[in-house]
DNA sequence: AAGATACAAATTGTCGACAATCGACAATGA
DNA sequence: TCATTGTCGATTGTCGACAATTTGTATCTT
C-alpha cells in the first residue's frame, strides 16, 4: 500500500493487537476517513473503489471491512455491501445507556480491585488534560483524552470482555463526536468530572462515584440530544 | 455446498438476518461442529481443510471464521490462523459477570416498559419448559430454553447494542454447556428460577426480581466452577 | 549434548478473473 | 396512467493460483 498519508498512530490505544498485514493498514485507513468525516454516516463503502484508491486487490479491503463491522462501524448487508453506521437519536441513547452501565460495573469492580498504578495512570491522564490549550485541535485532543480516561478506568478492571463491549461502544461515541463536533461544550467541566471520579474512587466511596459518572455521562448525553435537536448531526443516504 | 446435513434450525433464534449465501453456511456448519464438540475448544481450524470438507472455496470459508469471530466463538492471530476459543475458569468469571450486569439492565428497563406481550412470550417459555422430558436429549433443550427465556428477557428490550452484547457471551455459555455437558445439574431450580422472575417483573418489583436474578444466575455459575475443579471440561492443544 | 542456522513443509494472506445477485430503468401490456 | 416484467449495469460473492509468513525438521557448530 504506497501512497496514503503517513500518520497511522491512533490517538486512542484502542487498535486490536492482531495485525493482518495490508487488511489492517486497510482498517485504519478506512477508521481514519470514517472519524474524521470524509466518509459520511450511513455512506456505501465500495469495495473495488477503496481497493484502487489504496492501491490493493479486494481481498484485504474486505477484511478491513468485516474489521470494522466488528467494531461496530460499519453494517454489512448480504449482496448490497458495507455502509457506515448511521446513529439515530434512539441510537444514542442506547449507546449512552449501555456505556453508563458498563462504566459504573467498572467502577464497582474498581472500589475493591483498583491498585495504586490503576490511580497513578489515571491522575496522569487528568493532568494531561488540565494542559490541553483552548484551540480547535485541543477541543480535538480533549475529547480523545476524554474516552481515553473512561478507557483507561475499563481497562483497568482487566475485564477483557467488559473492554470488548464498552470499546464497540466507543467507536460509536467516537464516530459522533469526531465527525461532527468540532467544538467541546465543557472542557473544564469534563476534566473536574473526572477528578471527581477518580477522588471518589480514591476514597473508595461507591455511591458518590457512581453519582458523579451518571451526572458526568449525561452531561455530554444531553449535550448532543440537542444537537440532534438542532439537526446538526451530518448524514448521507 | 452439496454435502452436510439438512437439519439447519438453530435452536435458538440468534442466526443474523444477513445471509451471505455460501458463507452463512459454512458459518452454521462451524457454529454446530463447535457446539457439538466435534471441534474442541482451542482446537485450530485449518481453511483449506474446511473448504475441502465442504466442497467451497477458502473464501466463503475464510468469512465464515471472520462471522464466527464477531460472534466470540473464534479467535484470530494473524498469520498463525484461527482457534475455537478455549474458556478458562477466570473467562468463565468474566461471562457471568457480564451477563448478570446486562441482564439486570435488562430487567431494569423491563420493570417500567414491558408489555403484556412480552408477558406473554415468557410465559410461553416457561410453560414449555415445564413439558420437557427428563432423558439427555431433554436436558439439552432444557438448555437452550434456559438462554431463551434469558434471550427473550434481552429481546424484549428492544435495545440493540445490548442484544448484540449479550448474544456474544450466550454463545460462549452455550460452548460450555453444549459441547461439555450433558446432564443438567438442576432441571426444576432453573424452571422455577424463571417462574420466579417472570412474577417479580409482573409485580414490578425490582428489588426481588434483582435478588432472584442473581441467584439464578449465581446457582449455574457455582455449577460450572465445581466442574472445572473437576477437570470436567475438555479442551484441545 | 545444547544451541544456532538453514532449509522444507504447511498455512495464511493477497491477487486477478469470473459468477451470482441486486437495483434501476426501459419496455410492455392492461 | 399505472403496474408488471425484462434487461442492463454496477457491485458483491466465489474461485483457483500465487506470494508471504510461520512452523517444524534436519544439519551444522561449539
Amino acid at each position: 500500500m504506497p501512497k496514503l498519508i503517513p500518520n497511522n498512530q491512533s490517538l486512542l490505544e484502542l487498535a486490536p493487537a492482531e495485525k493482518h498485514g495490508l487488511a489492517d493498514e486497510v482498517a485504519q485507513q478506512l477508521f481514519q476517513a470514517i472519524m474524521t468525516g470524509k466518509i459520511m454516516q450511513g455512506q456505501r463503502i465500495n469495495e473495488a473503489k477503496i481497493a484502487q484508491a489504496l492501491q490493493v486487490s479486494r481481498a484485504p479491503v474486505r477484511e478491513a471491512i468485516m474489521q470494522l463491522s466488528k467494531q461496530g462501524l460499519i453494517t454489512r448487508i448480504a449482496n448490497r455491501g458495507a455502509f457506515v453506521i448511521s446513529l439515530s437519536q434512539r441510537d444514542v441513547e442506547e449507546i449512552w445507556s449501555l456505556r453508563s452501565v458498563l462504566e459504573q460495573f467498572a467502577i464497582t469492580k474498581l472500589i475493591t480491585h483498583a491498585t495504586t498504578e490503576t490511580f497513578l495512570a489515571l491522575h496522569a491522564l487528568v493532568r494531561e488534560m488540565r494542559e490541553v490549550p483552548l484551540s480547535e485541535e485541543g477541543d480535538q485532543r480533549l475529547a480523545a483524552l476524554d474516552l481515553g480516561f473512561h478507557e483507561a478506568l475499563i481497562t483497568a478492571t482487566k475485564h477483557t470482555r467488559l473492554l470488548n463491549a464498552w470499546v464497540t461502544l466507543c467507536n460509536q461515541t467516537q464516530l459522533l463526536l469526531y465527525s461532527s463536533i468540532h467544538q467541546q461544550h465543557d472542557p473544564a467541566g469534563i476534566t473536574q468530572g473526572h477528578e471527581d471520579i477518580l477522588a471518589a474512587l480514591e476514597q473508595r466511596d461507591a455511591a458518590m462515584a457512581y453519582r458523579v459518572l451518571e451526572g458526568h455521562l449525561n452531561a455530554s448525553y444531553t449535550f448532543l440530544r440537542q444537537l440532534y435537536a438542532e439537526n446538526a448531526i451530518p448524514q448521507a443516504s
